[in-house]
DNA sequence: GCGACAG
DNA sequence: ATCTTGTCGC
């Protein structure tokens, strides 16, 4: 794999636009007994990044385990980059893990990006894996704002009206986020199953439970490796 | 030129 | 993203 940490945005461009025809957007099929949630921590100005991803059983999203991994990333944040910073310590996150989910979701877009290569789908690709994009604020794209009701969506489209993503209001009165597939899955499907995994709160028990994990990677309350729960 | 802009 | 106290509303 090539070392992101020597590249450009320009050369970023590049290689985003060649994965962009390998990322596959089909109905999801297979099995759904285990979904996995990922993110990513860091503590301002530091090159160091605390990834984790989190296993958990589905539809009851207990957690089962988490892996959890330190990696240091020179690649800047850049808006429509952000797999460049975050992918290369997922994926020794992923590597950690004892079983794979059949469905992984990841903080940040999956199509719904400008050259349909968001973190989600560039992941996807990169690890051969059904991935769904579940962000909290839009990258890329137009939508109608959905109703103020739990479950309410409307859908977020290109500029050609080409469906990318929707828009979900996982509860009441509150912001809503953003859904849109990784790769090997599509849109309802992603939206379907994004919704199950919300659990009372506003973000999906997935990311929301990565985030904290994360979190408590970096400030020394957890440590680093696979914990089984 | 101006506005938008995942984490 | 992270830092960080109080405050508003269900």
């Amino acid at each position: 794999m090539i070392n992101y940490n020597e590249l450009t945005v320009p050369q970023a461009t590049i290689i985003q636009k060649e994965l962009k025809d390998t990322v596959k957007i089909t109905p999801y099929n297979g099995p759904l007994n285990y979904v996995a949630g990922a993110d990513i921590s860091f503590n301002k100005f530091s090159t160091t990044v605390y990834a984790g991803i989190v296993m958990m059983e589905f539809p009851s999203m207990k957690p089962v385990g988490y892996s959890l991994v330190k990696k240091e990333v020179l690649f800047p944040y850049v808006p429509g980059f952000l797999a460049f910073r975050e992918v290369p310590a997922l994926l020794d996150a992923w590597a950690q893990l004892p079983l794979k989910p059949d469905i992984l979701v990841v903080d940040g877009h999956g199509i719904a990006h400008p050259r349909r290569m968001g973190i989600a789908s560039h992941f996807g690709v990169l690890a051969q894996q059904p991935s769904i994009g579940s962000a909290k604020k839009k990258l890329f794209g137009m939508y109608e704002e959905p109703g103020m009701e739990k479950g309410s969506y409307t859908p977020l489209t290109d500029k050609q009206r080409q469906q990318l993503g929707n828009v979900l209001r996982s509860k009441s009165n509150v912001k809503p986020v953003f859904v849109s597939p990784g790769h090997l899955i599509d849109v309802p499907g992603s939206t379907e199953i994004l919704m199950q995994c919300i659990k009372g709160y506003r973000l999906p028990e997935p990311t929301r439970l990565a985030h904290n994990a994360v979190n408590q990677f970096r400030t020394g309350i957890v440590p680093e490796g696979w914990t089984s729960l």
